[in-house]
DNA sequence: TATATTTAGTGGCATATACCACTAAATTGA
DNA sequence: TCAATTTAGTGGTATATGCCACTAAATATA
């Protein structure tokens, strides 16, 4: 009973880091049946929403870096999920799409999405998921990030900018 | 015009991760001249609020897996800003520190977490950053993980539980 | 048109994070 | 007390994700 440490909660960052662990591990969990982590199936799915996205467009649409996005689609195009499609008009660009298989996986994981879904749904409360999401979704879009690198830390002199 | 892919944004585990994503990146901005990652940060700050816990103790705090936490400590470790200091009466446990050095950097760093902080709430507003922070922490609790193991999916039978 | 600049992707390297198998130490129980 | 079980950490492996350097291709510019 002498100092009981407390988790430092004052940082956005860090609660959105600990939050998204603990949430990616209760879809992981529910997600595990389909032998894909829940990244993949994000992956899968936004692929299959973006038909014919090139890699750059998703990586935006994903907020991620394009490298990264690459070394994430690896084991999805290794193990037959997705494939790249070169660019008839651009050859610089590749098109990412969802395989036969890909897609099949993806409909098979969306019945246990679903659940997971469900059940996150049920212990936060239908409104408070919504506002989060909207909240979410408001820091992702790119005006979020300009108004953020534009917002003082009120260490600005009085120049004006 | 002719399809303009939407994000997939009704999955709360994607956007948070697709969130995290975003402001990992805006904070790491604002912490780069310190040479630490944000993630590096956030440690280093568990590390000097709970004073002389072990790793086990801290990954629950961080919600974060035992061994991920040990890997993600290595590099702090091998650059003297933190270090393991086996438990006298318990020889399996080991406590974590901050080397003067460790708290100094902390310290250098939380001077450029404040400006990150500063922008985010400037751009986010005051109130929605707290309901926000609120929401994650309230996630990153044990009793949601118990709460959502516990919830309905909808897909049980009528047998009682 | 020839050159400079920008854009799309790739590959290497480093950190972030999880799971599994394994060791060592503590705790439980017979 | 000795065996069975639980707990703390470690090391390996795999995915997740970012940066940098580099290539190739498209675009802009002189």
């Amino acid at each position: 009973m002498d100092d009981t440490p407390k988790v430092w909660d004052f940082c956005t960052n860090s609660a959105l880091k600990r939050a998204s662990r603990q949430l990616g591990q209760l879809y992981e969990d529910v997600l595990a049946p389909s032998g894909l982590r829940g990244t993949q199936y994000s992956l899968l799915s936004q692929i299959a929403h973006s038909k014919n996205a090139s890699l750059r467009t998703l990586a935006d649409l994903l907020v991620m870096d394009l490298s990264a996005l690459g070394h994430t689609l690896k084991p999805l195009i290794r193990d037959g999920y997705v494939e790249l499609v070169p660019d008839a008009s651009d050859r610089r660009v590749k098109r990412v799409q969802l395989t036969p298989f890909g897609l099949k996986k993806q409909q098979e994981m969306t019945v246990l999405w679903r659940k997971a879904q469900a059940r996150f749904e049920n212990a936060l409360g239908k409104q408070e998921a919504e506002a989060l999401r909207r909240a979410l979704n408001g820091i992702s879009e790119a005006s979020f990030a300009e108004a953020f690198t534009r917002a003082s830390d009120g260490t600005e002199s009085g120049a004006k900018g």
